[in-house]
DNA sequence: CAAAATGCTTGGAGGACTACAACTATCGGA
DNA sequence: TCCGATAGTTGTAGTCCTCCAAGCATTTTG
């Protein structure tokens, strides 16, 4: 399909580019208050990511490494923070004894859905959008690259 | 203004769930992301926020402290590698000579510009949405709490 | 004016995060 | 079976972030 001539554009790239922002500043003045909530359950930053990553199914130290590519030790001091506060435990890999699974405790569970619940909640004002406009800002959400515009993200394959 | 019944509220509500849902993902997924393209730049998210914050207009010690509720010998350390990066500067306040006016140098200025350049480049998905649904959109977000419903955020207390 | 309040800096302290090097245990292939 | 590769831990180290206490300069208030 050829796109010749658009009288609209213009002003779509705009409003693009405006929203846009706002979303972003949205973003950025939230992370803050996030953490603030974080921190209130004794959670840092890393502590919720390792927790968002191993609540849907055990991982490896490994596999987390991979995906965060950061040093297998960081890994270590990250998991025994978590186990210091009982939320997540080391669990024998089942093929492999070199490597440990790191799952959540029940109280890492507990935990973690309700932190989760209460991120999750949606903000009031998203209901002044319609329905597909919801549809729309979500579908261009999760086809964002997780990159800030950097050129083709190397696909992480997290086992 | 009354709405007794709406029947598109419960879709509604679930497409601003999942819309939501979404946009934290994002957040989540791309803060480790961000950090590592300021990290490129040799800027730390505290770094970044502080450019952010007075690249508009110049601001004192004490503002940026209140903005973040921290302590202000905070706000000296996060200047004080700014400015021996060369990248902001202290100024005398035109009235108040306690207070120190902290601005962006020239070289501040390109660098953030640049940054934020990038990070305010809008998905392409976004212009899947018209112009009204976009200004909508900016609308809705502009007027989000940024809180999760917290007001007050007690003193966060060191162990 | 004297006292209290304010803006900022310095010094001290500690936790979080991160990597690298060295080490142990185990796995897998030749 | 033997040896290189792999998973993880420990020790070391350095940066960042954050606070509190103390102190200085200046402003505001009684």
């Amino acid at each position: 399909m050829v796109v010749p001539y658009d009288p609209d554009m213009a002003g779509k790239e705009r409003a693009a580019r405006e929203a846009w922002r706002a979303i972003f500043d949205f973003i950025v003045a939230t992370s803050a208050e996030r953490n603030a909530t974080l921190g209130r359950a004794g959670l840092t930053p890393n502590d919720a990511r390792t927790l968002a990553s191993i609540a849907p199914i055990p991982r490896s130290m490994r596999s987390l490494a991979d995906e965060w590519r950061c040093d297998a030790s960081t890994v270590t001091w990250m998991v025994d923070r978590l186990e210091a506060r009982g939320l997540a435990e080391r669990r024998p890999h089942p093929s492999d004894r070199r490597s440990r699974l790191v799952a959540l405790t029940p109280a890492g569970h507990k935990l973690w859905s309700r932190i989760e619940r209460a991120a999750y909640q949606p903000p009031r004002g998203l209901l002044a959008l319609s329905e597909a406009d919801l549809r729309a800002l979500r579908e261009a959400v999760m086809n964002l690259p997780t990159g800030s515009g950097r050129k083709v993200l190397e696909r992480r394959k997290v086992r």
